[in-house]
DNA sequence: AAGTTTACATAAGATAATCTTATGGAAGGT
DNA sequence: ACCTTCCATAAGATTATCTTATGTAAACTT
């Protein structure tokens, strides 16, 4: 007993006969006998009476046909539950990010996501890269948005989806935006008060890396705080200057409350990394998160060569 | 997709990989990878992710598993349902019987029949034969048990299940019951003050036309009744004898307030009928209560030649 | 790091299920 | 009594599905 035969006996049972049922399948009405006699055979029992004109549900047909109907109707829901699916009606989209890229990236991201596929469930971590490849390999999440090293694992596929620029900034009150915009060298600005995040930091070992290449250092660190949104006030407040991503002061450079120190030959980014499953099956929701990652951001391939974590 | 692919796909997401799930159904692995194959082409999406070492669900195998399961399981909610109808734990029985089946045989006989079959729903109407007829035609009633001439109806079979003897009573105070015990002849029974039902009733008709048969007739119907039961208390009572179904007495002849009257040559009985479809499929509850009939009261075919109603 | 094992995919041939056309037979209507 | 309608059956064709044999990729071993 499949679906196919309770699908031709439903339809025997509300034409009225075998062949006004074969007509309305479009199918022959052989068909439709052997396919009601097998189902009689394998049942026991006869599903309709045969009057000469026409049919008559029997009790046992009666019975038969309630079931008919729920099993069909569950199948039916069933199919269109994955078309849904598939269409991107329905579903459920995990996304892990690191702290910056998570406050400053996504929800826009989300944003423009939700407003394309609105019948699509969210959730979003704000997580460190470690966990993100953990629950990358467990299925937890469908894709991750990481800032450090990506990590060191042959099943997730690394790609640098955006490089993010790091900008030395300063408050409004700054000599060097307040009076003369003239830009400062390197030197001058490692000579600056810096306000910077802990040694370990994602973050900080960038900015440290990069200086130490050109034979430098902060010579001021003047101030150490645990949050980058701790830093822009400090700044913004006159405590002394920062290197930070351009991604986060977006709306303090709209408002006036910080701006960007020119500095000759600063240039300075990290490569940002979207990471999920290299040979597996995506959901159509991941899918379609990726593709607008890439229609915003588009990609560049992680060479195996570059470093990655030990993990 | 049928109940079958759904089958296979529930075995491999329980056993966790296409092989287990072979054996455990005992079927080939190349047969699961096809079936689910199938089942992923159809729905354009990947239901598991093949991870080497077994398998896994995607988002859209866990959606369709959900299904798969209520599918399987309401399938075989059904087969179980078609099962004990068939085996007699579930269904429903109609018998229609004319009164004096239906007062006095019909309640013992349904009274086994529940004891055999505790789950079948019982319904008996009592009705006259052409409504008998006429619900049997429309499938209202499974059986029909009636007492006059049968319908003629060549779509339904007729059997005599049961000759009913009509007896001559009399109340205990009757002399022949009290004092001596001789018999009556037939002319002497006719001039006994006689309690009948009115004409065109069945057993009067029954009873006129036997006497007629001999050149008699009822010398004093002494009171005219409208049913068995106030005949039986006014011939108990002493109002006179009657002429009844030997079916109605019972409990009166063991309780001693009836008493049959011995006459000479006396004898006189009438078909009790056993109506169903001829050439149609019967309920196993009909055909159940066809065979306790049976067995309790072995039937005997009416020949095409004896009288029918008109109808 | 190479070999071994485990597990899914694929190909080819065999088997079984299902369909179609053609035809028979029973019941209903004229 | 004839004609029509409708279901059952038979034969042949087609399609699904299964099995055996083999390929391939990942994971575990040493």
């Amino acid at each position: 007993m499949n679906l196919n035969h309770l699908f031709l006996f439903r339809a025997v049972a509300e034409a009225g006969g075998f062949s006004r049922a074969a007509e309305r399948v479009h199918v022959s009405q052989p068909a439709i006998s052997m396919q009601v006699g097998e189902l009689e055979a394998q049942l026991g029992l006869t599903l309709f009476h045969r009057l000469g004109r026409g049919v008559k549900l029997t009790g046992a047909g009666k019975l038969l046909l309630g079931y008919a109907q729920r099993l069909g109707a569950l199948g039916a829901e069933a199919e269109q539950a994955i078309a849904e699916l598939k269409g991107l009606r329905r579903g459920h989209l995990a996304i892990g990010a690191s702290t910056t890229i998570g406050v400053y990236l996504l929800p826009n991201l989300l944003g423009e996501y939700r407003r394309r596929y609105p019948d699509i469930d969210l959730q979003f971590d704000i997580a460190n890269t470690d966990d993100i490849e953990r629950r990358l390999v467990d299925g937890t999440l469908g894709a991750g948005l990481t800032e450090g090293l990506p990590p060191d694992c042959h099943e997730l596929e690394t790609l640098v989806f955006l490089r993010d620029e790091l900008v030395p900034i300063a408050g409004p009150d700054h000599p060097r935006i307040k009076t003369d915009r003239k830009a400062l060298t390197i030197r001058q600005l490692c000579a600056e008060p810096m306000i910077v995040r802990e040694t370990g930091s994602g973050t900080r070992e960038v900015i440290d890396r990069a200086l130490a290449k050109r034979g430098q250092k902060l010579q001021r660190p003047s101030l150490v705080l645990g949050s980058t949104e701790a830093i822009k006030r400090a700044v913004a407040a006159g405590l002394g200057v920062a290197i930070v991503s351009h991604l986060t002061i977006q709306t303090e450079l709209a408002a006036g409350q910080l701006a960007i120190l020119p500095v000759h030959g600063f240039r300075l980014n990290r490569p940002l990394h979207r990471l999920c499953w290299r040979n597996r099956a995506r959901d159509p929701a991941t899918l379609a998160f990726l593709a607008l990652l890439d229609q915003r951001y588009p990609p560049e391939l992680v060479s195996e060569h570059r470093p990655t974590r030990k993990s």
